[in-house]
Parts: C-alpha cells; structure tokens; sequence
DNA sequence: TATTGTTATACTCTATAACTATA
DNA sequence: TATAGTTATAGAGTATAACAATA
C-alpha cells in the first residue's frame, strides 16, 4: 500500500491516531487539574510555578511567553504566587521597568513536590512496560520539534 | 538500573515524558483551534459534530456524555449546529421529553472535510516515518484504557 | 516613540440551581 | 418522585485596549 517510509496524510490510521490522542489530552488535562487543585494550585499557576523554578529569574513578559499567554494574565497569576510566598517579584538592576521574577525556596521545594505528583498521576505510564515507555519517549522527542515549542519575543529574529 | 520491565514511577525518564507530552498537548490544542475556526466551529461544536457523526442519533443527555460536559452546555452548542443546519433535533418516539439529535447530510459533509483538516493539521506526525506512526497508534492503543473513557450515565452500572 | 507591567473590560467555556414537561 | 431539556447565573481563563513609569 504504502512503500514510502514516510506515512501519507489522511489515512485511517492517522485518523485513529488523533482519537487516540484527543482522548488522552481529555484525561492528562483532568488528572492534572485534580492533581495541582490538591495543592490549591490552578493549572496556570502550576505551570507558572514550574516554569520559574526551571528558568531560573526571568521578566514577567518572559514567563508571559512561556505560558504562551498574553502578558496581562500573569500580572493575576504572580500575584496569587507571591501571596502564597512561592515567589517574588525584584527590581531588574538592568532596566527599572521590568520585574525579575524569583522562585522562593519554599516555592522550589512545592514545585518538586506538586510536578512529582503530577507525573505520578499520569498513572497511565504505569501501565506500560520500561521499554514502551522508552520508545514512547523516543517519538515524543521527534514530535516535539514543531512549531509552538518556540518563544516568539524578540522583534529581531534573535529568539 | 530497572530490572523490571515494569517501569517506576516518578523517574527523571518519567518527568521528561510528562514534559514533551504537555508541550504536545499544548501544540496540539492550538492547531485544533485553529483549525476548527476556519470553518466557524469552535472547538465544542466541532467535538459535538464529530460525535454525533458517529454515535448516530443520540439523546441531549448522552451528548453531554460524550462530550464529558454538563448537559446544560450542550442546548447552546446543538442551537449553534442547527441554525446552520448542520442537526436537527427530533422528537423521540418511546418519551416525549428527550430530543433525538440527528446529523443532516450537510453536518455529515462537514464533520468529514472538519476533521480529516484536522488529521491533517497535526502536521507534527508528517515528520514521523511509517513505522514510528504504527509505532506510536500501538502505544496510543495500550494508553486509552485508563479512566475518563466510559460513560457514567446510568445509575444501576449497567453502562 | 517604544516597551514593561498593570488595570479595566469583554468574551468564551463550564458548572450549579431553578424551572417545565414529561415519566 | 425522578428525569430530559432549558434557562439564568456565576466563575475561571484569556484577550484587547488604555494607562503610568521608564527606556
């Protein structure tokens, strides 16, 4: 049918394939709501959270970006952060504008804690063995260089 | 390491898995937005088209179901496709107060040329080989028998 | 003049509660 | 009394526009 290695559009198997993942997009969004909401975490506080104790200091239009969010969301989001003392907001030496966005060592400690669950709530790995979960990572690593991963902040095309 | 073939839970491989497929789902969404609105669907409707293309005539209370919302939502969402001719709502003919919810011709068409854009626009799998694609729907498979797929309709566990 | 962060505001999706008509 | 569908309403998440401070 098919003697090219690389598959065709369209086909009934690509059709499946997008069920298959829609369906598991439904249930990795609710396990994670449910996960996070135990930590009293909204979903995009969670990522926020995660994304700060992985980039280390970063502008609030930075984190904006890696939310793939508009900039007037995280003004809310921090907030609620910084209330709970998992992060603060410092004053850029660089430029007076901007506010450097810091992780606390309490909000380190909760971001390890609420990731590892989330990652132990995807319980759905649990049913596969060591091998399909290194060959699901495999693939997963190919598909993840499409467009979307990137940040498009600067104006001058220097990422 | 693992001896197992079962795998752990909660390893540095496991973390990186929950990494690519949030990023995944992320890119996934957004091309089904996108998608989706080029034919003036949003992303419910579409969902709602698509189910009852292939459910057949259901009641209200099953699409809610399937569509794994409170049954509140679906009367605005069915409005939508029915001004545009895409359903139609008939009476049942065992209990006057359910509605029989039937896909017209022209929604069928739609639901088609929707969603094979939408295969389509998952461009991320036009870089994966023939093998990988039969690869991943094998782990697509084994991944889809988690919770969240069923139905709790019924109040005797009859399905 | 342009940019950072903020605020005000509106729109969408979703859930809860109250209502009707049937059963 | 319980259920199917509807309506009214509220909440969360996100986007646009206008603003102040700074570059």
């Amino acid at each position: 049918m098919n003697t090219d290695a690389r598959a065709e559009v369209g086909s009934e198997r690509t059709e499946e394939i997008i069920e298959h993942l829609f369906a598991l997009v439904d249930r990795l969004r609710a396990a994670f709501e449910t996960t996070v909401a135990a930590f009293d975490l909204s979903p995009p506080q969670a990522k926020a959270l995660r994304y700060l104790a992985h980039a280390g200091p970063v502008p609030m239009r930075e984190l904006a970006c890696g939310l793939h969010c508009d900039a007037s969301n995280v003004t809310g989001i921090v907030d609620r952060l910084e209330q709970r003392g998992l992060v603060e907001r410092r004053a850029a030496p660089t430029d007076r504008r901007v506010k450097s966005l810091v992780v606390t060592p309490t909000g380190e400690a909760l971001a390890v804690e609420v990731w590892s669950r989330v990652a132990d709530g995807a319980l759905t790995f649990v049913g596969l063995t060591d091998d399909e979960q290194t060959t699901l990572l495999m693939l997963l690593r190919r598909l993840d260089h499409g467009p979307g991963a990137a940040c498009w902040l600067s104006r001058d095309g220097s990422v």
